[in-house]
RNA sequence: GCCUGCAUAGCUCAGUGGUUAGAGCGGCGGCUUCAUAAGCCGUAGGUCCGUGGUUCAAAUCCACGUGCAGGCACCA
């Protein structure tokens, strides 16, 4: 049997919202991921897509005179462009209006209703006549609807019966078997399970909204959001389509999200899955906000960062780093322009290209272009060998906590141990006195070295700029990470390969 | 109203009882030229939110207060 595939997630995306920096940091972090364990030789299945049916869908697709389904076409098309743009690679982008998903809805309802776990009730509420919705009695008051607008209506409805496994999904977090990180969230949801939790509304009826699955055990319901975009996790891993597929995808490995969605992916998706008899994922993480100036971004402030700005003005690269680096998974990050120019420049510009250059340079000026045979063995100890001896120990770890913002200081502190090797050893003088040959060539060993393991660590994070560097320092770009990660690996002879400056500075003034 | 978390250098943060509290960035001074006006060295800068308590010893534990963030308050 094939192993087992390191799956990820992101959340399915509303198509009536466009792509913006919180989708955008989703998916990166999402190819991050993918990215890093394919690199560790793991097999990948990297998942992320649409969620299309819905009121907001319908009535977008009225305004504008096109069939719900061709209004959708277009706005995923728009997703898929974007990330296309942004050089991300999904194995699937599965889309909640596909023909296949809607088998595995009606397949799992048509399982809980026969089971008993949806019963139809009525519920009754303020119907709000004008915008055709249900309103609680916290958003009329939040938002000041006119009493007149509102009125009093019951309507038949599907329940599901979640409220059965709130202690099937407690005992499961409790024990760890679904990891919920960061801590604060977990205990947020544990906070949460301790009260009663109530069964869901999981219907809409036709005659109020059409778009959408219909129930296989009435066809005057559709089924609202919850099964129709959840269930998108399994779809896309071949659930009830191809079997050997799903065994070796299913339970996800990491469902990655924001943090306002955390509520309904570890209390609402677990118990569907329970009901279902489908194992649980393993681990769902939560991130925070990008913030602008303390704040949070918002339309109407016009404060809306556009992340496919800063990747034409910096390249993609630049913005994977950026959103790598800068914002530890869980906590709300500030993004700024200033923010953003001191990454490119003093991270990628100073310490990596910078020391890439000099390398390379040096190698070519001193060396004869060829990585030398080091004097002492692996070019003797130093400060830089000593930093990358540590990684291999810590970075499988790193990996696993989605900590590339660690990643990433590691990398650095690595390639600042490297900025200062060059002025301990000074090549370039000692490169002058026939009696130092054995010492440049085992500082500029070292100084491949070095950014050699700098490179291939980064490289799942900018995967055109990592291969580049490790392509100018003659090494194998496809070399699986953890053999990559070791000192020493760099052959000497190895011809280096001078080629551009790797983070050119960007003068623009903006992004 | 209830619950949770956080509060450390100008900025972002590390530091979960034990010598003069650390890093990166930024500031200031110097050195250097292999390199992308890049690099290196040095240096300044902190009642570790406040008050009280536990302890031989507290940024670190406890209580209260203040501020900020978040969750819940029967959101189909």
């Amino acid at each position: 049997m094939d192993p087992k595939a390191f799956y990820v997630t992101t959340p399915i995306y509303y198509v009536n919202d466009a792509p913006h920096v919180g989708t955008a940091y989703t998916t990166i972090l999402a190819d991050i991921v993918a990215r890093y364990h394919r690199a560790m030789g793991e097999q990948v299945w990297f998942l992320t897509g649409t969620d299309e049916h819905g009121q907001k869908a319908a009535d977008a697709a009225e305004k504008r005179g096109l069939t719900p389904r061709a209004h959708c076409d277009e706005l995923s098309q728009r997703f898929r462009d974007t990330w296309a743009r942004l050089g991300l690679a999904p194995d699937v982008f599965i889309r909640t209006t596909e023909a296949r998903h809607a088998a595995v809805v009606q397949a799992v309802l048509a399982d809980l209703w026969a089971r008993g776990e949806i019963y139809k009730a009525t519920y009754e509420g303020w119907y709000h006549v004008s915008d055709e919705i249900f309103v609680t009695e916290k958003e009329i008051e939040e938002k000041k609807i006119d009493p007149s607008k509102l009125k009093r209506i019951s309507e038949e409805n599907y329940f599901f019966r979640m409220g059965r496994q709130r202690d099937a999904i407690k005992a499961a977090v409790t024990s760890g078997r679904l990891d919920i990180r960061p801590e604060s969230r977990r205990n947020e949801v544990l906070g949460f399970l301790e009260k009663d939790l109530g069964d869901l509304c999981i219907s809409r009826p036709k005659a109020r909204l059409s778009w959408g699955i219909e129930l296989p055990f009435d066809r005057d319901y559709v089924t609202y959001v919850w099964f129709d975009a959840l269930l998108n996790y399994v779809t896309g891993a071949g659930y009830r389509q191809d079997d050997a597929q799903f065994a070796r995808t299913w339970p996800a490995d990491l469902h990655l999200m924001g943090k306002d969605i955390l509520t309904t992916h570890s209390i609402y998706w677990p118990a569907m899955l329970l009901a279902a008899g489908i194992p649980l994922p393993k681990r769902i993480v939560a991130h925070g906000w990008w913030l602008v100036a303390g704040g949070k971004m918002s339309k109407s402030v016009g404060n809306v960062v556009n992340p496919l700005a800063y990747a034409d003005t910096f390249g993609v690269d630049a913005l994977r780093w950026f959103f790598a680096r800068e914002m530890a998974v869980g906590q709300d990050t500030e993004f700024s322009d200033e923010r953003f120019r001191a990454r490119y420049d003093g991270d990628l510009g100073n310490e990596w290209g910078n020391l890439l250059s000099r390398t390379v340079n040096m190698i070519g000026r001193f060396a004869g272009g060829k990585l030398p045979r080091p004097a002492l063995a692996l070019g003797g100890p130093s400060e830089p060998r000593t930093v990358a001896e540590a990684l291999p120990k810590v970075v499988p770890g790193l990996v696993d906590d989605v900590a590339f913002h660690r990643i990433g200081e590691a990398a650095m502190e690595l390639l600042r141990a490297g900025n200062r090797h060059v002025d301990v050893t000074q090549p370039w003088k000692a490169a002058k006195d026939p009696g130092k040959g054995p010492v440049v060539a085992d500082a500029l060993y070292t100084l491949a070295e070095t950014v050699r393991i700098a490179s291939a660590l980064l490289a799942p994070i900018l995967p055109t700029k990592g291969p580049e560097a490790l392509r100018q320092l003659g090494a194998d770009p496809s070399l699986d990470l953890r053999r990559a990660l070791a000192w020493g690996v760099g052959a000497p002879g190895t011809a280096v390969v001078p080629g551009a400056v790797l983070f050119p500075r960007i003068e623009a003034p903006k992004a």
